[in-house]
DNA sequence: TAACGCGCGATATGATGTAACAAGCGAATG
DNA sequence: CATTCGCTTGTTACATCATATCGCGCGTTA
């Protein structure tokens, strides 16, 4: 098992740098472009931690000196998409920067706070051995997986009790 | 481990007629109305037994007596949700009609074949343990589960084998 | 009967995603 | 240098998926 949610305040903007600094690593060692475009996108995701509908980033980049028509911002997506540099969250059609890059057929589960919006991205050996055998048990050839977990996380979990509790007194 | 892909031969109208019945006695059961509008979206589900998008329900009840309007097939939808008689598959955004029924908080992995369309639905203990054990391990509360996995079931897998070698020979 | 809840019809609108074709632009080729 | 080629982007139009809102009919309840 691996991974959590991002801790509530760490360097964000670091965060963003390093992000950006290990995609333009990536694109260069296979030999595929991160164009302006396309990095402004990732950036933009990146930069929220949440996912982004297509038209959330669209109206984010709007507010830019140049802003980036929706057709263009799905293409820099698929190209995200091809390259592991962001996910498509399949349950809220939206999509969100990878911050760590998977190895090739690593099995993740994507954990979504319904409260705060943030992900967690876990990666774990016992969950992609029981997805093996539950697919080979019915003869079935896996290419795909959605993941995903929506609830509530530690933090907003404790902030509801809090509420909770303060609407009990005060009745 | 559990279930499996429809088999190719089963008798579809009696397996149609049957998913019908169970659904009416869990709607009577419970105090909720099958209404004839939400049973013939559910029973254009159950003929399918493939993802069916909205309007394509609504294209294939247009071809009856009595078409029926796009918004009403959504309330029908968000009805069979809601008592389970019906599954949302994220990834094809489109709808499914359950045919076993399923134990409240059980988890349900779906296989989803690219030739055929077919659908397997597959419970595993091994899995829920372990998507439980996941979640719990970063302080997560699961609320909804989107589990999905596209690929080739079996029947599809031999296919694609002799096509590619037919192939390999003509050359 | 009157009030109410609920299912449904009808219309409009919003959100998400693609198709098709033209134009820009840099690298390879001659 | 001029040409050609492939990839990226701009532009417009369209397709698909989903929700908002208002009002009517109908059975239940007070
Ligand atoms: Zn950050
Ligand atoms: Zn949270
Ligand atoms: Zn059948
Ligand atoms: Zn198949």
């Amino acid at each position: 098992m691996n991974a959590g949610f991002p801790s509530l305040d760490h360097d964000h903007k670091r965060c963003v740098a390093d992000a950006m600094a290990r995609a333009d690593e990536a694109c260069d060692a296979r030999g595929v472009r991160l164009t302006p475009l396309r990095r402004r996108v990732l950036q933009a995701l990146a930069e929220s931690h949440s996912p982004l509908g297509a038209y959330e980033i669209v109206e984010r980049l709007k507010k830019t000196r140049e802003p980036v028509p929706a057709m263009s911002v799905y293409r820099a997506l698929d190209f995200l998409l091809a390259e592991g540099l962001a996910h498509r969250i399949e349950s809220q059609n939206a999509f969100l920067a990878c911050i760590h890059g998977h190895e090739t057929d690593e099995i993740v589960l994507f954990l979504l706070c319904e409260r705060c919006k943030r992900v967690a991205e876990v990666t774990s050996g016992a969950l992609g051995r029981d997805l093996s055998q539950a697919t080979r048990g019915v003869g079935f050839s896996a290419k795909a997986r959605v993941l995903e977990v929506s609830g509530l996380c530690n933090a907003c979990k404790k902030t509801e009790a809090r509420v909770k509790q303060s609407q009990g007194i005060s009745r």
